[in-house]
DNA sequence: GGCATTACGCTACGAGTCGTAGCGAAAGCA
DNA sequence: TGCTTTCGCTACGACTCGTAGCGTAATGCC
């Protein structure tokens, strides 16, 4: 964001409401268009605003996307569910509900991809996206930790270490599924990859022969 | 591809060195100017051949990154070195390597990204691509098994599953880790990908102090 | 060798988008 | 009531897109 009134500032102040408004035409210009057919222009109608109010506010499409799809994932939530892996299953599919959303999947890639040349975008995404979700993996691991159920990391920077590397697991993972492989990251694939990331490969017995709870 | 004179054919054959050519210019267009920037006229220019002949061979942007971002991917080997742990570094290295690159970064998370909204260009991709790297996931689970260092799984269909599983914590991990958290997946990264792979998170005993073989 | 067939380079074109400038009107603050 | 900033609107040059048309080059087949 970079809207509502720098507070005591003269002169008119700028609508919030189209800020909301603009966000919300940008998801569902996503939905419609996608990424790469989707206009300022078109986002611009949409919202019932004018193209150079747009402008006034984002630098381009890169930035407006990303603020356009970071709302997405406020509703991310860490409940207590009494069991590390009961933890991590309902985080993931929350995220994975996320991602099926189709202004997530054509959205998030997309400014991923561009932000591999600009810093500036990259460094967006990650205090309005990234951060918020690695946020989950510090509580969840911290919470596991109180349980008894993961040993204590030797210090502070191997404590990042991990938290870092199960981020990008748990994240690379869901994503991936979703996105690559294109199929949906369900309540069993998610009892499958909290088997293997709590257990690992070497201790899978095959378990579930299918179906069934 | 969809290049090479289609066999027994009347007229003049296609040049196979424009293929090359074309191919080769839009990495380096991809270098320079990343994908969102990148123009068919340009990579025309570049490979020193007319913009019409780019668009009798591909259909678009999309198709051709594809095909130019696949040939990066030739290059991967799962050589035996001996034990599983010591196969899946190798490997990983290999695709963090190749993820490294620019023309990787900013070219295959955009057709990705647009994938998405594509159901052709998601199974050009699926082929071209993914399909390859997964071979390496079903190589070296069965040489594992034949080591004794998985357990055989129980059917066919649970089979697939794990191996999409496998397949998708691997590469997702690599790819965010490159992509999203733009860090390297460095050997220390890849030691403790694959502790965890393996051995889950339960059993981690935080053994790495920091910098150490 | 000659002919049919296909690929190639080149030019030109309408359509669409981009990002910006300039203007008058509107909406807050002191 | 003034001052300040935002807003909507229009217009603009520059650029890219994807295609059409033409003459030429390179092959296979007879």
């Amino acid at each position: 964001m970079q809207s509502s009134t720098p507070a005591g500032r003269a002169g008119r102040p700028r609508s919030a409401a189209a800020d909301t408004a603009i966000l919300a035409a940008t998801r569902a210009a996503l939905v419609d268009l996608g990424w790469s057919k989707l206009t300022l222009g078109d986002v611009a109608m949409r919202a019932g605003v004018a193209k150079t109010t747009l402008y006034r506010r984002w630098a381009g499409k890169n930035e407006l996307v990303v603020d356009a799809v970071a709302e997405l994932f406020d509703a991310l939530r860490l409940p207590d569910r009494g069991s590390l892996a009961a933890d991590i299953e309902g985080v993931v599919l929350q995220f994975a509900a996320i991602l099926a959303r189709p202004e997530a999947k054509s959205g998030l890639m997309a400014v991923v991809a561009e932000s591999t040349r600009d810093d500036a975008l990259r460094e967006r995404i990650r205090t309005s996206i990234v951060d918020r979700q690695k946020r989950l993996v510090l509580e969840g691991r911290a919470r596991a930790q109180a349980r008894g159920e993961l040993p204590p990391e030797a210090g502070p920077a191997e404590a990042a270490r991990i938290a870092d590397l199960i981020f990008d697991v748990v994240a690379g993972a869901v994503v991936h599924r979703t996105l690559v492989s294109a199929e949906p990251a369900d309540e069993e694939w998610v009892r499958g990859f909290t088997r293997v990331l709590l257990y690992g490969l070497a201790s899978q017995p095959a378990e579930t022969g299918g179906e069934w709870a």
